[in-house]
DNA sequence: TTTCATATTTGAACCCTTTACAAATTAATT
DNA sequence: AATTAATTTGTAAAGGGTTCAAATATGAAA
């Protein structure tokens, strides 16, 4: 936790409990939580917790750079602790998002057509293993 | 008119007035509009149209794979017709939308890590080149 | 044509994610 | 201790999208 107090201050940032406990979720959880997801989980731990923080919060760790927000096609925004570029996989039966990382040479581009390139999304959906696994058994 | 009435019979789909307009429009115009951009656009030849009938109507053709959904990282869903598969840039001064018609392998994976994928979303996003041009000159 | 059944459209209510904002709380400064 | 600034909270509201029932249009059968 001291660790985490003093990767906020590094950055600026004031390391209240509330911001902190966030940090300290995104970076154990890997699952590209939601601000929802986010919420269920901290306000056990501190029961007066508004989400408004939550929002406030993820945007301020996108702005510094240590989180970056994820879109796969949904309706929500998810997160994740900003590290190498890499692809995501969303299985549209059970909603599970999992980590590519594949070589893309695409995240490599910073330029096409005369436009300058911040940001490279990519992202597949179709069905996962494990979903494959069992509609085979039950139905296919 | 009478070609897109033909399309549509020909997938089964009764060719309501409403719905030959809607095509039509995501046809000619291929800026990847929003319900309310196609909305907005309809309403002045059908006054009584409904927002829910655009919403119905794209799912529809959704389904039919007569258009595709677009997720380039806003709150909300654009269109486009049915094409090759490529990728887009937003351009987030500007929010423009470009097609970018890179030859990328990434498009030709089907299967990674055991997970059977249906679509390839990939997307850029940064400033376009009319915005850098503007910049520069104001200030920069 | 008239009738009946079906499909489509419409509009209002509603759900959900996200933002705006002001009041309350907490932290920092003097 | 007092004042100021920063942060959190909660309510309201904005915006995209869906649900649902009533109204309308369409198509088939008689």
């Amino acid at each position: 936790m001291k660790k985490l107090y003093e990767f906020l201050e590094e950055r600026g940032i004031s390391p209240t409990i509330q911001r902190l406990k966030i940090l300290k979720y995104i970076e154990e959880n890997l699952k590209h939580p939601t601000v929802d997801m986010i919420y269920q989980e901290i306000s056990k731990e501190i029961p007066t917790l508004s989400k408004t923080t939550i929002y406030n919060t993820m945007n301020l760790f996108v702005e510094k750079g240590i989180v970056s927000e994820l879109c796969v096609g949904e309706g929500e925004v998810r997160y994740e602790i900003n590290l190498a570029p890499h692809a995501h996989f969303r299985c549209t039966e059970c909603g599970n998002i999992f980590d590519v990382e594949l070589d893309l040479k695409i995240f490599k581009i910073k330029k096409v057509d005369g436009n300058q390139i911040m940001h490279t999304s990519v992202y597949f959906t179709g069905k996962c293993s494990e979903c494959l696994k069992k509609k085979g058994m039950i139905n296919e």
